[in-house]
DNA sequence: CGGCTGATGATCT
DNA sequence: GATCATCAGCCGG
């Protein structure tokens, strides 16, 4: 691609589904863009996790705080957040303002800025590059500065349709939890290598 | 391949 | 002081 503008189109809020499960779900196939400064960073969401209001590992849970003000906008803000001491994560906000719930986005197939990945990332394999949700983060520059943006409007980090639809979507529970660990609420492409997880999650 | 473990720092109690 | 929506590296089968 030339420095023309990146060829996806945007996301409404409109059209996001109101249940963040669905939401979660929904959201396989979408592509996420990040305009970093070294280049466009884009990538196809494979896989997701929906932390829906009331629910126990919801970082909304607990109420409103400093660090999960972001969760609390209105459906379509990302809310990123640092975990064991090294890694971010990158949410969608999911809910109506006040409310308190989003998805995780727990990996991407590289489609954009995959030279630009590999440097942040230290490694050249391409299903490397953003398995998993903190690699996500590094591949796409994710940083505590991008927090709070809304990824409906034209800016760094924005959300779009992709260009190829989702395929068959499987189910399963949520990796890494301790609370609410029984709840079928992770989504994820079937058969694409980008999905993180064991093998008896990605049946 | 699956299972285990140490690293690392912000956040909240 | 405990917890944490993780990862890379290592080990055994």
């Amino acid at each position: 691609m030339t420095s023309s503008r990146p060829p996806w189109r945007r996301l409404r809020r409109g059209e996001i589904p109101k249940d963040t499960v669905e939401f979660a779900r929904w959201l396989i196939g979408k592509v996420v863009v990040h305009e970093h400064a070294a280049g466009v960073l884009a990538g196809r969401i494979v896989e997701t996790e929906a932390y829906p209001p009331g629910d126990p590992a919801c970082h909304a849970y607990l109420g409103k705080t400093a660090r999960n003000a972001s969760l609390f906008r209105e459906r379509g803000h990302c809310y990123v957040y640092f975990i064991y001491g090294t890694w971010f994560m990158l949410n969608v906000a999911s809910a109506a303002e006040g409310e308190g719930a989003g998805v995780l986005l727990r990996a991407v197939e590289p489609l954009h800025g995959i030279d630009i990945m590999q440097d942040l990332r230290a490694v050249s394999r391409l299903t490397d590059l953003a398995r998993g949700p903190g690699r996500l983060a590094q591949a796409f520059a994710i940083e505590r500065g991008l927090d709070g943006i809304d990824m409906c409007k034209r800016g760094r980090l924005w959300l779009a349709h992709g260009t190829q639809p989702a395929g068959e979507i499987g189910c399963s529970v949520r990796i890494g939890l301790s609370k609410a660990a029984d709840q079928p609420w992770r989504f994820y492409e079937r058969g694409n290598p980008h999905v993180s997880g064991t093998k008896r999650l990605n049946v």
